[in-house]
DNA sequence: GGGCTTGTTACTGT
DNA sequence: TACAGTAACAAGCC
């Protein structure tokens, strides 16, 4: 269930429970990490980078990634094996299916926040210089990539580059400067109007071509095949998006 | 029931 | 040694 957007939604659910000053008082779940280290500590704040869901204790930093099934529970349970679960003393945070990893590390040593897609911090610039520093990434690869585009995913990929009309397989260093910006400016304002959409509950309704399927010919030509480094699943247009090679 | 998938890491081999 | 490529892992939907 992840991608940065739908983290940022978790972070209000939670935020919404005014955890911060509150103890944890138990843990249970199947997960390893070591109990005793997170209960009777107060959580100082909430946060998220990219996809990285983020309890700030005093002295450690609890991450929570969803990967890529992922799922939470906020003050209910679900059926499927109980991974982790945080009690508070009128609060109950439930984790299914994540990565769970304490960080003893100060986050601003861990993370680069200017390149998380969602954050304030945001910096398109440093974008544009990471790209450029791996002129032969492919399109389709360079969003995915967490260190340049922090809280993207393949969702994000595809209609970003559908939306820009650039081909998947586009090296980046023969994207024109200007049209590269324009690919930074519109992962970031995609995300929105996915974090927009998610909420209203209407973001499968809002692809243009992600998960685009026969019969549904309003797209002319559109294909689905597996590109990039990791193979992943792409939905482009060959007709209106651009190859740069 | 097999084949997919909003993700990442640890291996392997060159 | 560095890198690209592959396997592994997870759960739920069709």
């Amino acid at each position: 269930m992840p991608e940065g957007p739908i983290i940022v939604i978790l972070k209000e659910e939670v935020d919404a429970l005014h955890l911060v000053g509150k103890k944890v008082l138990r843990i249970s779940g199947t997960n390893t990490i070591d109990d005793d280290r997170i209960i009777g500590q107060k959580v100082l704040a909430i946060k998220t980078y990219g996809k990285n869901f983020l309890i700030c204790f005093e002295y450690f930093t609890l991450r929570v990634h969803l990967m890529m099934f992922g799922t939470y529970a906020i003050n209910q349970r679900k059926e499927t094996k109980l991974q982790l679960s945080l009690q508070f003393e009128d609060a109950e945070l439930n984790f299914y299916t994540t990565s769970l990893k304490i960080i003893d590390e100060d986050l601003d040593d861990v993370y680069d926040w200017k390149s998380d897609i969602m954050a304030e911090a945001w910096d398109p610039k440093a974008a544009l210089k990471k790209i450029q520093a791996k002129p032969k990434a492919l399109a389709a690869d360079v969003i995915l990539d967490q260190n340049i585009f922090t809280g993207a995913g393949n969702i994000i990929k595809n209609e970003v580059l559908y939306r820009v009309k650039i081909h998947p397989l586009s090296r980046v260093g023969a994207i024109p400067v200007e049209k590269l910006k324009e690919l930074i400016k519109e992962v970031r304002n995609y995300s929105f109007d996915f974090l927009k959409w998610k909420k209203a509950k209407v973001l499968t309704k809002n692809f243009k071509i992600y998960e685009h399927k026969p019969g549904d010919d309003k797209i002319k030509g559109w294909v689905k095949e597996p590109l990039g480094k990791g193979k992943r699943i792409t939905y482009y247009n060959p007709e209106t998006q651009i190859k740069y090679e």
